[in-house]
RNA sequence: CGAGGCGUGGCUCAGUUUGGUAGAGCGCCGUGUUCGGGACGCGGAGGCCGCAAGUUCGAAUCUUGUCGCCUCGACCA
């Protein structure tokens, strides 16, 4: 059992300590590596290719619904950046500069995108001209640069990769009809490929983007009962299309300004399917975002036809469509199967000799560890069954884990005594006075999550101020 | 940016209190035996002790500065 031991002191227990349980896991999984430069992550082939396949079926779905994708600079003068006021002032504190170009200072200096908004306006101001060139559907991928002051892999760095949508589009109607289009893809995405269930909701104007008329948010909640934003939607209204002057001619010929979206999803996503998922063996990827999807293990390799018969079963599994890796190294069987646990891959095949006079292999989940005696006949099918099961009960371990995190407050004690408590979100109602948020905060640390979609009625009065409620909020602990 | 902790082979750390020129385990390379939950033997490589000044005959060890990392806050995706 000494052996046992070992791998528990690997990765810190998660009980004992979330915050190193995570960091444990993104090392040993080999997903980030810390750089030289401040704040910024090296993305190793474990973690980049998990965000290959979140671009991968992201794109898919924007481009769904017409989108295309372009590439902007990432340098914005000093003067484009300033021309949406609440933007400046939003973003300024967490901008870098660059005021020197080779050997000579610039006239004028350039920021590294924190965001692309001003960039995509400015082009938007050059290329729309009538009604016939909306609505505009822009996407790009790209890295942008926030100077942070504390980082944390994939939570929080000086420089991530996100995608962010900006659209125009001739009528307020449409815009918001896209900015609540784009905020159900990354729902479904998340519910979807993630198995990661979200609420669905508004920002308060407190924790609304700069410059925004309207944020929407995705919330997803981690293990540890703190939430994580997982996605944005914003409706800019003709905010952005004003200060920019980015002006069509419609129908009648009048000159009308644009309205305007955005919508953002980043490498944070990775971050909630570690705090999500995971657990203290390591990581615990869905099926069907898992870059590689079964591992098969030949055991006692050594031995005549173990090999041959582990590849041959790789190569059954890969024609069947799955994404599958033999682990030949020279390691213990042992070794095997604690790499492939931290490592998250849902699903080992284990093949050896005692396997092979029998007829057939061993399949193992990672979620449930759960071992499955399968005749080499059935699988492919076997496999792609159990990965299917799989995903749907990640799926719902995660939503059983949100609904029972999910508490309500009548009275603002009761409010205080369980933000206090018990991990997770909190509903209250809130009469919609920015000092009441503030209080909270101030009390309990506690932010609005989102004023959800689907709303209820639990008091009449704001139990925080004794006004008339407006409207329910999810209170909760944010990363 | 505030509070606390930490930087010594790839990793985890000992050595710092009391200055004398660097160690262990794991990993790595070679080789043989092993192989169903992190195997073992033998042989080997690898570190100007984060960086920079200072004190000293002599600094991993003392002083100052600086950079980076971790945890918790404030700010953000």
């Amino acid at each position: 059992m000494a052996k046992e031991k070992k791998l528990v002191e690997a990765i810190t227990s998660m009980n004992e300590d979330f915050a190193q349980w995570y960091t444990d896991v993104v090392r040993k999984a080999e997903l980030v590596e810390y750089s030289n430069i401040k704040g910024c992550m090296i993305i190793r082939p474990n973690g980049y290719a998990i965000w290959e396949n979140i671009q991968k079926r992201l794109d898919a779905m924007f481009k769904e619904t017409g989108v295309e994708n372009v590439y902007m600079p990432m340098f914005i003068p000093e003067s484009l950046l300033q021309k949406e006021k609440d933007h400046v002032e939003g973003f300024a504190p967490e901008v870098a500069w660059v005021t020197q170009g080779g050997l000579e200072p610039l006239e004028e200096r350039l920021c590294v995108r924190p965001t692309s908004e001003t960039l995509f306006c400015d082009f938007y101001a050059r290329i729309i001209q009538s009604h016939r060139d909306l609505p505009k559907l822009y996407n790009q991928w790209c890295s942008v640069v926030r100077w942070e002051k504390t980082t944390r892999p994939f939570l929080r760095s000086a420089e991530f990769l996100w995608q962010e949508g900006h659209t125009a589009h001739a009528t307020e109607e449409e815009a918001e009809e896209r900015t609540i289009q784009m905020l159900n893809i990354y729902a479904d995405f998340c519910e979807q490929y993630l198995a990661i269930p979200v609420i669905k909701g508004r920002k308060t104007d407190k924790e609304k983007f700069a410059g925004a008329n309207a944020t929407y948010t995705i919330e997803a909640l981690m293990h540890d009962g703190k939430a994580l934003q997982s996605g944005t939607s914003h409706n800019f209204g003709d905010g952005f299309a004003r200060a920019f002057g980015i002006q069509y001619s419609d129908k009648e010929n009048q000159l009308q300004y644009v309205h305007q979206t955005s919508w953002g999803l980043s490498t944070r996503i990775i971050g909630a399917i570690i705090m999500v998922h995971g657990d203290d063996s390591g990581l615990v990827l869905p099926p069907r975002i898992a870059p590689v999807q079964v591992m098969v293990m030949p055991i006692a390799q050594h031995k005549e036809g173990v090999l041959d018969k582990a590849y041959a079963l790789r190569d059954q599994l890969i024609e069947a469509g799955f994404q599958v890796k033999v682990d030949d190294s020279d390691k213990s069987p042992g070794w095997k199967f604690s790499e492939q646990e931290i490592r998250g891959i849902p699903l080992r095949v284990e093949i050896g000799p005692k396997d092979i006079e029998a007829g057939h292999a061993i399949i193992v989940r990672r979620d449930t560890r759960e071992k499955i005696t399968v005749p080499f006949g059935e699988l492919s099918a076997k496999v792609g069954e159990t990965l299917e099961t799989m995903q749907n009960d990640m799926l719902a371990r995660a939503k059983a884990h949100l609904e029972s995190h999910i508490y309500e407050a009548k009275t603002y004690d009761e409010f205080k005594e369980t933000i206090a408590n018990k991990p997770g979100f909190v509903k209250m109602m809130w009469c919609g006075d920015e000092a009441c948020e503030l209080k909270i905060k101030e009390d309990t640390t506690a932010t609005s999550r989102c004023m959800p979609f689907r709303q209820e009625t639990i008091t009449e009065i704001c139990p925080v101020c004794g006004k008339p409620a407006k409207t329910m909020v999810y209170w909760g602990k944010a990363y």
